[in-house]
Parts: C-alpha cells; structure tokens; sequence
DNA sequence: TAGGGCCTGGACAACGTTGTCAGATGCGGG
DNA sequence: CCCGCATCTGACAACGTTGTCCAGGCCCTA
C-alpha cells in the first residue's frame, strides 16, 4: 500500500509541513488525545491492547511529538545556552563540549553562540536563548557589564559564567586561576636567570588578560625587577599586531630574553616569530597548544583545562537548577605549569 | 517605587518563574493583548502614544517574549541543528563556527550535538532536534543508514549532510574530495621515491577512512606498486591503537619510509611516533594542525577546509528552507596540497 | 450634516501539548 | 442482582503567542 500523501493540495493550513499531530493519532487510533499522551510519554494506566493500537497509528503516520508545544506547557526546555567568544578558537571547542556532556546527563540540550568578543552581541545573543527560555545560561562574557541579565536571573534562569566573572552582578563564576598561573609562568623564566621578559597579551578590558599581565608583574615585582613599558604588549590577538609587537621587543640594545604569552592566538604567532630569530629567546605561554610538546624546543606552557572548567560550571548550573545550591560563588581552577624546554632556555646574551 | 515582587505567595501557578505576559502588559498599560503584540513585533498600526505606554510596561514588568509560544503559533522555529562527531575536535570547531555564522545571518540560532561516532546516538540527536521542530538539520554522519530522517524530510525538516554522505536515502552532501586528497597525497610521496608508503587510517565503516585509503590504493596502483596488508592499518584514532600500529610498520626487515596519515587525530601521534624514531621517515597526513608549519620538519597536509565546507552546507540549508533548491546535490569541495618538509623527505634506505 | 474610507485597537480562536477531573467499564463481594 | 471500587479513558482548559476580523472613531468630501 502506498504511504498517503498527507501533503495535501495545498488547503490544509497545518505548518510544519503538514505534520501529524496527537489528535490525527487519536482519531486514527480511535481513542481519546489524552490517551496518546499518555503512550507517547509512557505514563502509566494505559491497557497493552490500547497502546498498541495507538503506537501502531503512531508509527503508520510518522507522529513525532512536538516540543514546542510541550515545552509552552511545561515550563522547561531542556536546553541551556552558551555563550562563548568563538567556538573555532581551539580552548572553547572542548569546554562547550564538556558543558553539552553534562547536559546531555540531565537530557538537556546545547545551543551554542558565538559573541566574537563584541559585549553587544554577548547580549543580543544571551537574551534570545532567555527568550527561548532555555533553562540555564553559561556566559563567558565579552562585556562587563551584565546588569541585563539580572531579570532573567530573577525569572529562574540559572546562570554560570565562566572563564571572566560577571560583571556588576553577584553570579556563580568559575575561572582559572589567571593571575597565580602567570606568576608561576614568569618566575619560571626568573628563576632560569631571565630579567628582561616581556609580556604579549590580548586587549586590557579582558578579564583574563589582565589577570595575566597583573600576575606577570607580580612574579617581576617578586624579584625585584623593575618593568619597562616596552616590556609589555596587550591588544587585539591578529598575527600582524602580535608579530610587530614581539619583533620590537626583540630588537633595539636590551632585547627580552625571554617572552611570556599571554593567550593561545598571541602564542602561535610568537612562536612563529621566534623560530625567525637568530638567537634563542625563551618562551612560557598561557594555554596549553597541540604538538606544544613536539616543536623544537617544546614549549612550556601554564595549562587549563577547558573540560575541567566546562565541566564544573555546567555541573553548577544544573545544581542551581535543581535548588541545592544557594549563594553565588566563586570557583577558581587551578593551572598546572607544563616544562617542555623553551621555558628554560637561559638567557641568550 | 520599589518594584512589585510578582514572586508571589506561592499561588500563581505560573510556570517560568512567574514571569509577565503580554497580557500582564497589556493590563498594566491598559490596552488589549494584540495591541502589545504590534509593539513587541515592531508592527504598524499603534500610534506613538500607545507605544510609550506599553513600553513603559514592558521595561517595568521587565517583560520579554516567549519564543516557545511564538514558535508553537508561527511554525518556524529559527533553530537549525548541527549534529556532529566531537566539537573537541579542531576540525570540528572551525565547521561549527561556519554554519553558525550562516545561521546568524538568517537570524536563526545553533543547537549543537556530538554524536561521539556512535549511529545510535547520532540517531537520537536527530531525532530530538527534530522533536524541537529545528528548521533545519546539518549531519556528519556517524551511522550508514538515515532512513530514520525520511519522514522528517518529507515533513519539511531542511537537511544536509557534511564530511560524509547519507545512508540510503537521497539528500543533499557536502563533502571533502576525499578520495582525490588522499591519491593526490600518496602520489606526492611516490613522486619523492617512496614505494613502500603505509596508511593509518580511522574505522573502515567511516566514509571518509574508506574513501582515502581508496585514494591511498589508486595512487599506488597508479605508481604501479603492489600494496602490502602490513602496510595497512585503519581502527579507532585513540593513541594506544596508532602507536601500535605505526610502530609495527616502522619495524621488521622491510619497514615503510613513508607514511600517509589518514585523520587530523591519527596524525598527532603519528607525529610523536616519528619523532622518537632514529630513522626520518617521510609523512603526509590529511588535515591541517596549527602549527604543523613549525615542526621540525614541517608537516606536509592535504589540507580541507572546515569553514568553507560548513558555510556550503549552511547555505544549502537555508536554500532548502526558501525553496530556491529542488534536487538533491553532492557537493565535492577540493582539498589542498600543502608542502612544508615532512612530504619531501627521501626513502631513509 | 450625512456618508464613506481609513486608521487604531481589541476580542477571539488557534497552534499542539499536558494536567485535571469526571465518566465509563469491569469485576468481585455482599 | 446490585453496589462499590479500581482501572482505564476522554473532554476540557490552559500554556503565551499571533492571525483574523470587526467595531468604533476620526477626517474628509459632497
């Protein structure tokens, strides 16, 4: 028997392309709407020989149920948000990654977006998966100021942010340990004999970047060298500002010996740069990088790990979700320095 | 005036929080429900003095749209699907970030799902997002049989398939020219005087792992050299497996001195294994890694493109959706050839 | 001043599902 | 033989929005 084309001649008026719904089931099936609620969600009350007849309409006319519809009833969407700064970039592929394990844990889905670190389309983004009434929310904030979120907060929407702690409200946050990470990186470099290192970096008003550059001064403070402005380099992560940033700081009559990275994009360019030089700098370089242990020499990098940090914001939104978790906290993850070689090459000169 | 705490004694019943509807607004501003409706929408017809008014309402009951009532009246849910086998992966992220950037540009938003290689899970994430009612539905295929999407197709789900062709039902694909890459790669290291040239590929049900190592056969053919089992090893890419595997063509009387790598995860210890080696022993790998340039030698690739294959599959999806597109296609989006070392490097024996 | 057209605003139904509640059915015991 | 109870089933409202349609008021013209 062929299947009958339920696409009619165009009256039908039905969107979703025409789609079944539980009342073609029922009547298909004769029994009541109710009824095929019931099998479709597995309640119980239902006779064998009902169910049957109803799963074989089911079956027969291709019904999916619709959760949409569900969800307007509901109250819950089973879905949470997240808002990142650039899901190509090689330390969010694997933290959205975690967060989607956990949700799927609690049968939850992921709707991922991508701010490219413009706070206005941070907002734009996070308030559309709001009106979509996602249940929850982790933002890894490109702008510092979240007040907006505040009466979605308020309505129930559990919300974590990560990476960079919110701004102007009391959130959970979970983040690395930036600064103490840097500073353990720099001393690295001084206790190797450095004095003259420089700092590559992304834009000041990142959270993380200047945690970073605060933990490199601390570590120069520490060991009580003074900085020079030419030491220190933050801005955009682009190759051409980054190469010219690091190709100055290793010219002129008292060149770094040695160069700490700020950030993964700045590092891949700095690493670009000092295979070009003559003389052998040093290198330390926040985030871990693929086949960082197989370059010559390896690079020495503070790690995070992005799937921890995913993993424990996800495991919070869904806590707060469920009611056990009360005040907003601060979470830091630590770093762990990874020596691979560059990091303790002495200084050149 | 401090703001009335619509959280109220715990009667309501509204879910969501107790968070205001239109009609909470409408009321407030006292006029009728459609009224806040044109103004939310942006709708002509409500003179300038209405929508002050039912503004102020909105900004004080901090209202904001439901899209899950909207989608359930309009039938359109401005959500495609992406699911793919692991956003950990570098290949993956890049891709994502593609169709979502697409997908932006349609105003619509991304749902994300890894599928980790498993059909069944592929099938239920599929079949999920479909139960949303997404728009639309991009697939990298885990499994060899789609025929589960059929009804959702007729039904008006928009789908395109990526990286690997669907399973027996006609759809729309893009795809890398795996099968030239791979030829074109192998026939690289024939040129530079390999002939005994091993291949580590992925799992052989995996269409891409077929096709090149299809690639890896013709060019050898081409080159007129009979292909030895030994030479051959496709599995799982988890570390253990590879090294194994590469270990074991690298030893024996008459050990490869040329390996074609068939997968961006293989390669990376591929890399390592070859790095501990005494021997050089030449390398081709499929896909690019950051970084691949500063090895030492530089790592030669059949380079894809994950964003542009991404945004030909997007575009093809919103094509669908407008009716601009009628028949299935399969899209072939070449590879590249990139030389940096580890592809020139001659027979060690 | 009456009539007609235009503009604004609102009542109402519908989208597809689930929760509530009451009705129907069957069975066993008094 | 009838009643009571347990089990199964279905009618109906509700979720929050948007599309349809009509009412009323205004202005303009004859």
């Amino acid at each position: 028997m062929p299947e009958t084309p339920r696409r009619a001649v165009g009256i039908s008026g039905n969107r979703y392309g025409n789609r079944p719904t539980m009342k073609d089931v029922a009547a298909r099936a004769g029994v009541g709407l109710k009824t095929v609620s019931r099998v479709v969600n597995g309640e119980p009350g239902v006779t064998p020989e009902t169910e049957r007849r109803v799963q074989e309409a089911i079956d027969a006319l291709g019904f999916r149920r619709n959760d949409s519809a569900r969800v307007l009833r509901k109250g819950r969407t089973a879905t949470v948000g997240l808002v990142l700064e650039d899901l190509a970039d090689p330390f969010y592929g694997p933290l959205s990654r975690a967060v989607e394990e956990v949700a799927r844990a609690h049968g939850a889905l992921l709707i991922n977006g991508s701010s490219a670190e413009d706070p206005d389309r941070e907002q734009e983004l996070a308030l559309a998966l709001c009106a979509r009434r996602v249940d929850g929310l982790v933002v890894i904030p490109a702008g510092d100021d979240h007040r907006y979120l505040e009466p979605e907060i308020k309505a129930g929407v559990a919300t974590v942010f990560v990476d960079r702690p919110a701004g102007r409200i009391d959130a959970d946050c979970v983040l690395s340990d930036n600064f103490g990470g840097a500073r353990e990186g720099v001393a690295h470099l001084v206790a190797h004999g450095h004095r003259r290192i420089g700092f590559i970096g992304d834009m000041p008003r990142i959270h993380t970047a200047a945690e970073r550059l605060r933990g490199y001064r601390a570590a120069m403070e520490d060991a009580g060298i003074a900085v020079e402005d030419a030491w220190m380099s933050l801005g955009a992560t682009d190759p051409g500002r980054v190469r010219r940033a690091a190709e100055e700081m290793l010219t002129g009559p008292a060149p770094v010996t040695a160069v700490f990275s700020g950030n993964n994009r700045v590092t891949v360019t700095v690493i670009r740069v000092l295979a070009e030089q003559s003389r052998r700098t040093a290198l330390v370089a926040f985030d871990d990088l693929e086949l960082a242990d197989l370059l010559q020499p390896g690079v020495t990098v503070v790690a995070q790990d992005a799937a921890a940090i995913g993993r424990t914001a996800a495991d919070r939104l869904f806590r707060q979700l469920d009611g056990t978790l009360i005040a907003p906290e601060r979470i830091e993850v630590p770093t762990r320095l990874v020596t691979r070689g560059s990091g303790e090459l002495p200084p050149a000169d």
